[in-house]
DNA sequence: GATGTCATGTGGACTATACCACAACGGGGG
DNA sequence: CCCCCGTTGTGGTATAGTCCACATGACATC
């Protein structure tokens, strides 16, 4: 066990959520297990139990631990990190309320579809290659949204990076290929976002961010595309008129 | 000045950190002003500076305020909301999907309407004072959101307790005042949860949540209550049909 | 006028202590 | 056998005080 230095000008409660820190790491502790007692540690370390606690606090704030009530504090599990780098995006009607928006394609790709996108899009294996677009989303020269999307091929023959170039996707699927989407359906979440996503849209790494998942639909329940979209949450804020 | 209530459930540093924002949210306090010491708050509220220290380092770790050594602690500046309001038919009843659904009333105040409130809830200043309604929602047996509404006393005579105890504000509204809602507004941020909201969601602090700003309307445009409500993320997903 | 010093006020860190709510456990009584 | 009820240990909250590092402005000195 690794003492602390009362001398040195690194907070000791710091000093002390890197021991504890690296004990998760190094598998002293195994997930589920219960570290000791914040008046164990005060004991141990000679220091009081707020400035234990406010160790605890920090690595509970980070995932890292979690307390309960009446029985301890305990090692969380690894959090499943979502680098999924999916995401996707609905902000057409950010013009619509008079705001300059661009769009940026990171990236334009052809694949086979995963099972996951297979079902949501209700493909055969025939039919199974998709189109994967990344955008990034930019409203009054800040970056917005990052959105990743999916779209059957078969449905959208031709489509290609340079036709969808500084166009809406919907609005191409409209005049180039005849479709008019009816609906979509779309859940919210909370996330925290990647260090990929924050690269992009310009925050922090673990930024609290809104995750949209998005299917839309063509005509009555056809499935034509379904998209992942990572908000900044911080500057912008949705707003929903609803009846009751 | 509002006043803290020693012998609520609502600990200390979470009421004065609620007061703290409010003030925020008012322009009492603008952006870059300092907010007072924190040895003058724990004077004028009667705290410890440890509790005073508290609140405040929740609103800086929600980018709320921010603090520099030897200066002081100054408000940031805000995030810039950009509402694209989409058509959608949000279902606020849980009930409705199948699920059991219960509420607790952690706290039943009356007290005078904040700046912010008052010009939400177009109260004038002789009918200022509102209920104040702390509510946490369990659905299926598990804590699924932290309601903080506050409603018009002159509205709402003779409202309790007692009388919201095991109902739903809603209801209660339609069939003890006769009050039909219309409509509501309401805005969604990502955030990440406080200890307070944490303990009492059943998750660990700084997990993103969904923060919900409501509004709702009785008759055309008479606004009846206006609430901020934390919602599970992470288990409970909100599905939002639109029309495009 | 420029410069250095010092008092004052700020947040940062820490101690020592107290009481509470909750969970787990175990013993005693039905 | 099961259930009730203390006991014990845990984290949650709060108090009252201490010392430190830093920013600022007033003031004295050069």
């Amino acid at each position: 066990m690794r003492k602390l230095d009362k001398e040195s000008v690194v907070p000791l409660y710091y000093q002390l959520k890197e021991i504890l820190q690296t004990m998760v790491d190094d598998d002293d502790l195994a997930p589920g297990d219960s570290i000791p007692s914040e008046r164990d540690i005060c004991e141990r370390f000679g220091i009081s139990r707020m400035t234990a606690s406010k160790a605890v606090s920090a690595l509970v704030h980070e995932g890292v631990l979690y307390r309960e009530r009446g029985r301890g504090t305990f090692v969380a599990s690894p959090k499943p990190t979502c680098t999924s780098s999916c995401l996707t995006g609905f902000s057409d009607n950010i013009r619509a309320a008079g705001l300059e928006a661009w769009t940026r394609i990171l990236a334009f790709g052809e694949e086979e579809a995963s099972r996951t996108i297979r079902e949501v899009l209700d493909l055969s294996p025939q039919e199974a290659t998709v189109f994967n677009i990344l955008r990034l989303r930019y409203v009054e020269g800040e970056p917005f949204s990052l959105e990743n999307a999916w779209v059957p091929r078969c449905r959208f023959p031709g489509l290609s990076r340079d036709l969808l170039e500084g166009r809406s996707l919907y609005d191409l699927m409209r005049t180039d290929f005849s479709m008019r989407l009816s609906h979509a359906r779309q859940t919210i979440e909370p996330v925290l976002c990647s260090d990929f996503e924050a690269g992009q849209l310009d925050l922090d790494p673990g930024t609290p961010v809104l995750l949209f998942r998005r299917v839309a639909y063509a005509e009555p329940q056809v499935a034509v595309e379904y998209s992942k979209c990572i908000y900044r949450g911080k500057r912008f804020k949705y707003e929903i008129a609803f009846g009751i």
